[in-house]
Formats: structure tokens, C-alpha cells, sequence
DNA sequence: TAGAGGATTGAT
DNA sequence: TCAATCCTCTAC
């Protein structure tokens, strides 16, 4: 299980490259499902892709000024769940995007919850990871090191294996848009958009 | 308290 | 290309 010190760091960046090859696990009614991260984004109070931009602090975004190693879980478009990994100490409002996972355990209970019969992108993109694993606004604010939720070690990655890119859906962010802050492995099919 | 819009998805 | 869908946030 990574440890409060991995997520505390003051680069969120380098957090959402090194969660990459990670695990996420979560646990409901004793039945596990996990997948490894294969698609991240960094936010940051620095910049106006950021919910928490000029450390605005509302209701929805308050968790992102806590400590790093706790989620950050909202409605998008009314529909999906997004999940982030909050980073940095106290007060610094910085998280990461989980944008795609490659299934890894519990693959049947995954179809259930998608009402899929294929596995076939089933964890390919932010809102469909999150009600694939079974994470909504209940996990909002939680410890990242409990034993519903978490992460741990999965593969390693080669610096050569990460794709560099700008971020997703975020055309209101104008220059920061432009800012290299997505990450994902290069050739994988799990991958949400290439 | 009303009105606009969104870190998406899947169907057309 | 477009609708679904429901908060959240801002302005009045």
C-alpha cells in the first residue's frame, strides 16, 4: 500500500506520472475489484484547469485542501463520479485525475455494475472506472489507506512508456489548457483517448 | 433563488 | 453531433 508520503510530495506532475503502473483497489460487501493505472491528469491551484484555481475554496472542491493521500470524488455533467488522488501537505491544493484503469481483479463484478458482457474498455475513461470499481461522492474525503480503498505497488514503468500530452475537456482553462499535465502508457488499449 | 454550465459517455 | 442529468457556483 503506498504511504502518505508518496502523495504528500509538492509535485503533483511527478505524483500523476509515478501513479502510472499503480494499483487501485477497492473492497465493498467483502468482494474485491482492482485495475492498474494507465491514464492520469495533474490539477493545481496554480492554474485555471483547477477547480481549486486562486485557492477558491467552495463545498465541492474543500477536500482538496486537505492532506495529500485522500479522494476527491464529484459529479461531472450531473452523470459520472471522477475520482482523484488528492497530493501535496495541507492547504496546497493539488490532486490527480484517474482517467483509465486495465482491469485487474474482479473482472466479473465489473460487468455486472457496467451491465457489459466484454471486458472491452470497460475501465477506459474517468467516469467509467469509477462505477466500475464502485467509487462515488460516499468516498468523498477518504484516506487513501484504508481497507475499502487504496493503492499499491503494480508494474514498472519505463520513462520511455509514458506519453506526454495536454489534458482533456478543459477548453474554459484557456493557456493553461495547453499545459503537458496528461500521462498515459504508450500503446495501451486501456488508454481512454489516444 | 434563478440560471448557466460542466475534468463524460454512448448513441446517432 | 447531440442529449442525458443534477449538482455546484455565481450573480442578483
Amino acid at each position: 500500500m503506498l504511504s502518505k508520503s508518496f502523495f504528500q510530495r509538492k509535485n503533483v506532475v511527478l505524483v500523476a506520472k509515478e501513479l502510472l503502473g499503480k494499483t487501485l483497489v477497492t473492497v465493498t460487501n467483502g468482494l474485491i475489484t482492482s485495475g492498474t493505472i494507465v491514464e492520469t491528469e495533474a490539477y493545481s491551484f496554480r492554474e485555471r484547469g483547477c477547480h481549486a484555481y486562486l485557492n477558491r475554496m467552495t463545498e465541492r472542491n474543500r477536500v482538496m485542501f486537505d492532506e495529500g493521500g485522500i479522494a476527491y470524488v464529484y459529479l461531472c455533467y450531473g452523470i459520472h463520479n471522477l475520482f482523484n488522488v488528492v497530493t501535496n501537505k495541507k492547504s496546497n491544493a493539488e490532486a490527480v485525475l484517474i482517467r483509465s484503469l486495465q482491469p485487474k481483479q474482479g473482472e466479473e463484478l465489473m460487468k455486472v455494475r457496467m451491465r457489459k458482457t466484454s471486458l472491452k474498455r470497460i475501465t477506459s475513461g474517468p467516469g467509467k472506472l469509477t462505477k466500475a470499481l464502485g467509487i462515488d461522492r460516499t468516498h468523498n474525503g477518504k484516506n487513501l489507506m484504508s481497507s475499502d480503498i487504496w493503492i499499491e505497488e503494480g508494474i514498472q514503468v519505463a520513462r520511455k512508456d509514458i506519453v506526454t500530452t495536454t489534458r482533456v475537456g478543459i477548453d474554459y482553462a484557456g493557456e493553461d489548457a495547453k499545459l503537458p499535465w496528461r500521462f498515459y502508457l504508450k500503446d495501451n488499449i486501456w488508454v481512454s483517448k489516444q
